[in-house]
DNA sequence: AGGTAATAGTTGATTTTGTAACTAACAACG
DNA sequence: CGTTGTTAGTTACAAAATCAACTATTACCT
């Protein structure tokens, strides 16, 4: 097409990481979807509670580095489907402190389960050096 | 939260892969955005075509793992702002054989510079070894 | 040939996301 | 205090992604 291209879309970096996460997110996704009927962000705020314990949106927000319109949809749909639980804070009442119920707690260990597992399959055709190194460098991409 | 709850969302690679590759994705997304109103799957229809010349459809998503409604559309949008041209196959009907106007291998060159030293400021922070590393898991992960 | 299945590509309805504007509450500073 | 600015979270509307159904054409099979 032109006279030097030796430019290659299957090499460029935010391409091929897209490819390759949403390849790893599909196989999950599958699971979470058919099982809970759960979106990515449903998903991201479940473990950020089950991991961490009681915390703000606002936290769950920064910590995924996910938009705060997506969070507040996430957990009305977790909500609804009585996963957590909102209580507002005693000092500032614009803030909302959420817990996981032990239906949400289920979930949560559950996913966390099927996490593991997935994980390991994903992991097992690749060098344990390379994905030392994948871990180091997605860590250093998303700013960390 | 639980008793042996020696899990990390942050280190689960799914998610990682997605958080790096949104990183990734958008500060070049913004640039063929604001230059040429083009969204992801725009783009990618453009560099394949640039890159590999005249390509069909079908082939464009077989390459890229693109649904093939995103490529229609991603076409039809391309197709409107002329940065492409469909000709229809001689032989089968229902295929189109699409390459692009001069235009299209104009902003597909200009894309491509972008492009090339966008790669080159995201790796800079990343030691080439692990750049190496990243390169070959991406391509394990995404099943090449 | 004639019927059935498969393929390329498009379209429409539904769901999800993105963006901006909004409410309610607190903070800071005169 | 009071006005201005910030923050937590929600909502409304537009843009985009998803999924199923559709048209048109070709391939297969007997």
């Amino acid at each position: 097409m032109d006279e030097k291209d030796d430019f290659d879309v299957q090499f460029f970096l935010p391409y091929l990481l897209n490819q390759a996460s949403e390849v790893a997110s599909d196989g999950f996704q599958k699971i979470y979807k058919d099982r809970y009927g759960m979106l990515r962000t449903d998903w991201r705020v479940l473990f950020h509670l089950g991991i961490y314990g009681r915390m703000t949106a606002r936290d769950i927000g920064r910590m995924a580095q996910v938009h705060k319109t997506k969070i507040s949809r996430a957990v009305a749909r977790l909500e609804t489907r009585r996963f957590l639980l909102r209580e507002e804070d005693a000092a500032d009442r614009r803030v909302e402190h959420l817990t996981l119920t032990s239906a949400g707690q289920a979930a949560y260990r559950d996913l966390r389960g099927v996490a593991r597992n997935y994980e390991a399959r994903l992991v097992a055709g690749l060098d344990p050096q390379d994905v030392v190194a994948l871990r180091r460098a997605l860590l250093h991409l998303s700013g960390r």
